[in-house]
DNA sequence: TATTGTTATACTCTATAACTATA
DNA sequence: TATAGTTATAGAGTATAACAATA
């Protein structure tokens, strides 16, 4: 939803960031998908893996809602790749961990995206690598002009103060 | 849904493009939102007033659908800010026009727009500006690695061949 | 009473399919 | 027959609300 006309596009920030963000995750549903995952299983398997999370800290984590946290959790357990188990501490919360076909399917994932990664990045001069991701660093972190997800006020779909 | 845990943030390409890319859309949408538009609208808008553009001829400059379009255009209609009127040649066709307020309106979204644009890029050093939009430039136009929209073989959502 | 996870459901967005009118 | 625009609708994604079990 953001195409410029040609000659705009060379100064426009939001298109290429659009771009980039769109193209990149496509690129990286595709060879997920390879594997049986999608972008989120793999964010959320990927934290699953090291420590013994429930699925409400994994759900914070991963920046997702609960409800979603859910269905993520039943695709991961039906593909085999994780499992819930309920907590002995306090028997509300659920521990999720990978299985032994999860941990293979995570390695193989950082491995497919690491050359990916290397494939995009590989275009650009090690200095342009250095200085694109410094910048965008710059930008995206705590304090930078693109850190804080400032809800639109305009925006749809908002009932209560939640 | 694509949050790394900090550490992992550093290498994470696609957390940066895609925190960038919402972020700015945010607030992109906020400061349009208070003239009365989406980012949408504003795309489009921009377009109509140029040129003598048919819906159809906006819809694969801005690469959305004709049905988005027609909605689009409703609410640009409702707003007053544009008007389509049939095309005298081919009656099948209709012209969408900007109305004045809506020359108006585009002019004080590319003041807030370009007044956004400074505040963000103003963070960054001359020279990491101009090192930032080339390497993004280079990734995503034609040819680079984030151009093509290769569609995802594993997506949900595609009935026909279309 | 508060909290974790679940289910049910409602809302938004987008795109396909079918339709109207022109060509 | 093909095309521009419209309408209707279905699909996917996500979040709110209500609920069950437990604390």
């Amino acid at each position: 939803m953001d195409a410029r006309s040609d000659d705009e596009i060379r100064a426009d920030l939001s298109y290429l960031f659009d771009k980039a963000s769109q193209a990149l995750a496509a690129r990286m549903g595709t060879v997920l998908g390879e594997l049986g995952m999608t972008v989120r299983d793999y964010c959320v398997l990927a934290k699953a893996g090291a420590h013994e999370l429930t699925q409400g800290e994994l759900a914070e984590m991963a920046l997702l809602d609960k409800t979603t946290m859910v269905v993520t959790c039943d695709h991961l357990e039906k593909a085999g790749l994780a499992q819930r188990t309920p907590s002995p501490a306090d028997r509300r919360v659920r521990i999720v961990r990978t299985t032994e076909a999860g941990d293979e399917a995570v390695a193989k994932a950082r491995d497919v995206i690491d050359d990916l990664y290397g494939e995009v990045l590989g275009v650009l001069t090690p200095e342009q690598r250095t200085v694109l991701l410094d910048a965008l660093m710059k930008l995206v972190t705590h304090g930078g002009p693109l850190s804080a997800v400032e809800p639109n006020p305009h925006a749809p779909r908002r009932k209560r103060g939640a």
